[in-house]
Parts: structure tokens; C-alpha cells; sequence
DNA sequence: TAGATTGTTAATCGATTAACAATC
DNA sequence: TAGATTGTTAATCGATTAACAATC
């Protein structure tokens, strides 16, 4: 019945490692949306409702979601509360991960003192630089270590994702260090792309800076557009 | 010859309306890996070399650059710093965007510290803030002025960028007092997302918290792979 | 039951890749 | 000229939308 989607381990709620990257990019959009929902009390929602609140169609909703399961019910809609729950568990919201900060400059201590990691689930547990007069001041309750006790930390704490905030021209040697240590996932924020060949370790590059561009060839193209 | 894509005006250099978003997203890189060449004195490359380079196909390099004419040569490959310059040209680099950051607190000091702006020939021209403990204060060489002098500001200077780097809570009522001022781009880092419905505000949204939550859903993925 | 809305298949649309003639 | 590589068309692939039967 549940399709080819489901299959092999019969213990596992869902597995699914064919859905296609365009759903993926957008399941953080309809985690937040529906955390949106749940703090505004509404507790059920179709998809037509949330096609108009998110400007995508009713039917790529429906579509996404039967990626992972029928979550639905036919004639009443979405339970909220349910429906966050399982794309926050698709996601690893409940996974516990913990993060270390490898950098602890301007954007680290960005980064530290915001609840982006809270708000996913993700527990910082760590700041490391290198830098003498940032080494051991305290940032949003951390105190900063020395890059000189990454290995032990690593060792004897479980550490699931290094966040990247540091030059370009170390992050390359930095991440084939993490990746040495058996960290399996980077967050990189360097405006260079992390390449680790063959490795089982998953990059998220970030690339604030692309996005600017983005903005400036838009207001190009607006701009363009209002003289012919 | 130069096909449908150069159209009306015949004094601008290329007009192109009609390039696909799959396409525009990937411009930003191409001039990120140009920028890399160039600093490492490469003067030529061919559409194979950059695709190995990149780990993208060479047919798509060579279909993406044509919706903005012809830069290579046959035989020969691509000029890259002629390439660099067009792809510049076309992301607006050359316009000499001004932009204001609106909100200093760790994100908005850590952007106004931070190369970014220079690097794609915006330049910051001043911060804004609410705050009595950060007005007042310098940033980056700065000062950091309070938003009731914005409205006067932003009347007697050129500003095509906003930065929004403030509370979520705000983020909607600023974004549309800016729109008021006449500003015409918004670049936001409020994990909301900003609409406003028929205007030419043209708006870039970060979203640096999707960005981890993927992270975290290919973590969780692997995983259950391994278990499999 | 009747009405509403999902799950799912089929149709459309857009984006990527392959192939090769044009040409430097 | 011969070799290389682009520009461009045609073929493939993937993603989105439309439609409707299943069903709550």
C-alpha cells in the first residue's frame, strides 16, 4: 500500500533515501511555517490553506509531504501539531545533535549568541580559536578555548557538527582536521567550498555573499527594465 | 546572428529578462570561481577545464554564459578576466551599490567588519540601531546613528541596499517603512520571510537556519543509511 | 450521507545533458 | 590546415501542476 517509498528495515517508521533534492531544500520552510502555525494555535490546516499562507500551490504540498508518508487525512486536512512533529523528526530536529563553534570572531560569537542551534534542536557545546585575546574570554556563557584542545574535547565529547567561522585561507586544513576526528558534519560559513572527497562527512556551505549578488543582479535587471 | 536573447534597445549591451532562475543562481558562483582563477594569474579556460573545476557539466557552463551572448572562443575557451568583467557587469558589481546596515548588534557587526560588501562593489555606508547602549558606539570605523535619524539619512544619501539585521518581531514594519524611503533592496536575515505585495522592492531573504536544518537532515539520512 | 480534502496518477513544463556543426 | 572548443539544437531527465478517484 505505502508504495515502493518505505522499504527494507520493517522497524524504522520511514526511510526514504530517494526523495528528490528540490523537496529536501524545502522541508526547513514548512518546519518553520508549521512552528508558525502551532504558536498561533491553529491546530489543522489543509493544504489549499497553506498553499495561500506560503505562495506554492496546494498540490506541490501534498506532493512533498507524501514523500515521507501520508500525514494527511482526506476531508479534514493536516493536524499541526502532528504534521511538525514528523517533518521535525524527517529533519533530526529530535536527534540531539551537539555543535561546536571553530572560530569565535564576529560571526562566531554571532552565531553563539542567537538561538538559531536551540531552535533546531542543535545544543552548542563549544567556541575554539586560535586567537590569544579571544581565548578564554566568554562569549554567551562559553568560555573560548584553545584550538590547541579541540583533540581532547573531540575525544571525550560527542560532537556531531563544527560550525566554520573562520578564514578562508585555514578552512581547508581545518575541516580535513575535524573530518580526521570523526566529526561528520560542517557548517561552513567561509566564502570557499569545502570539498572532502569520498569522505562520509556532509557540508553545508553557506554563502551569504552569493546571496547579495543575487540582490545586486536583481536590482540590475529592475533597473534595466525601467528604461526600455 | 546574436539570436532573440539581445532585444529593443540597441545602445545597452544586453538586456536579458528572460534568463532562468536556475541560471541566475548559479551566476554568483561563476564569479567566485573567475575571481579564484584571476588571483592565481589563469588567463584562459576552457568550458572543460572550469566544469572539472566546479564538478558541473561543461554543456551547462557553456549554455548558462550564451543567455548573455557569446564571451568565448572557439578553439580557444574563455578570457577569464573578459569573462570575470561580463559576469560582473551582468551581477551589477560594476554599479557601486550603496548599502546600510539596519540593526548593530553581533550579526549586523559582524557583516559590517567582514569584507563582503567591498568584495562585490557595495559599499556600507552606515549602521543603524535602537539601541542607547550601541548608538553612538563605533563598528568597524562607523559610528552607529539612531533610527530617527534614518528617514533625514536616507534623504540626502543614495541607498539601494537595506540590511536588515534586527528582531524578527520588527523586521515586517521596517521593511515597509524602508520601502516608504524609497529604498529599492532588502537584504534580510530575520528568519522571516518579508512580502510586499506589488512593489519594486526587490528582496533577498538568508535564511541561515534552513541552511542547518538540511545539515542535519543529510546527518540523519546517513545514519539510517548505515543501519540499513 | 454529503462535502471536503487528501493521496496519487497523468500531463505539462522547465532544466540539464548530449551531440555536433560552426568557427577560431 | 588540423585541432580544439565554442555556440546551439535536439534529446533526456526531473520537477511542477492539474485532475480526480479514494476516503475520511
Amino acid at each position: 500500500m505505502k508504495s515502493e517509498s518505505s522499504r527494507h528495515d520493517p522497524t524504522m517508521s520511514q526511510s526514504h533515501d530517494d526523495v528528490s533534492p528540490a523537496v529536501i531544500k524545502r522541508l526547513p520552510r514548512y518546519f518553520r511555517y508549521l512552528r508558525e502555525l502551532l504558536k498561533n494555535d491553529i491546530l489543522r490546516i489543509s493544504s489549499g490553506e497553506l498553499s495561500r499562507l506560503m505562495h506554492v500551490t496546494a498540490s506541490q504540498i501534498r506532493q512533498d509531504l507524501n514523500c515521507f508518508g501520508g500525514f494527511g487525512q482526506q476531508g479534514y486536512g493536516y493536524n499541526v501539531k502532528y504534521l511538525y512533529g514528523k517533518i521535525s523528526d524527517i529533519l533530526g530536529v529530535t536527534r540531539g545533535y551537539n555543535a561546536i563553534i571553530i572560530g569565535a570572531g564576529n560571526l562566531g560569537s554571532a552565531l553563539a549568541s542567537s538561538p538559531i542551534f536551540e531552535k533546531r534542536g542543535v545544543t552548542l557545546t563549544a567556541l575554539f580559536d586560535v586567537n590569544k585575546d579571544i581565548v578564554g574570554s566568554v562569549i554567551s556563557g562559553y568560555t573560548v578555548l584553545h584550538m590547541d584542545k579541540l583533540d581532547d574535547y573531540v575525544a571525550s565529547n560527542k560532537v556531531d557538527i563544527a560550525v566554520l567561522t573562520l578564514p578562508k585561507e585555514v578552512v581547508r586544513e581545518t575541516a580535513e582536521h575535524l573530518a580526521s576526528l570523526g566529526i561528520k558534519g560542517l557548517w561552513n560559513f567561509a566564502s570557499t567550498e569545502i570539498e572532502l572527497e569520498g569522505s562520509d562527512v556532509v557540508v553545508q556551505n553557506v554563502h551569504m555573499g552569493d546571496s547579495l549578488m543575487t540582490l545586486c543582479y536583481e536590482l540590475t535587471k529592475h533597473n534595466q527594465d525601467d528604461l526600455e
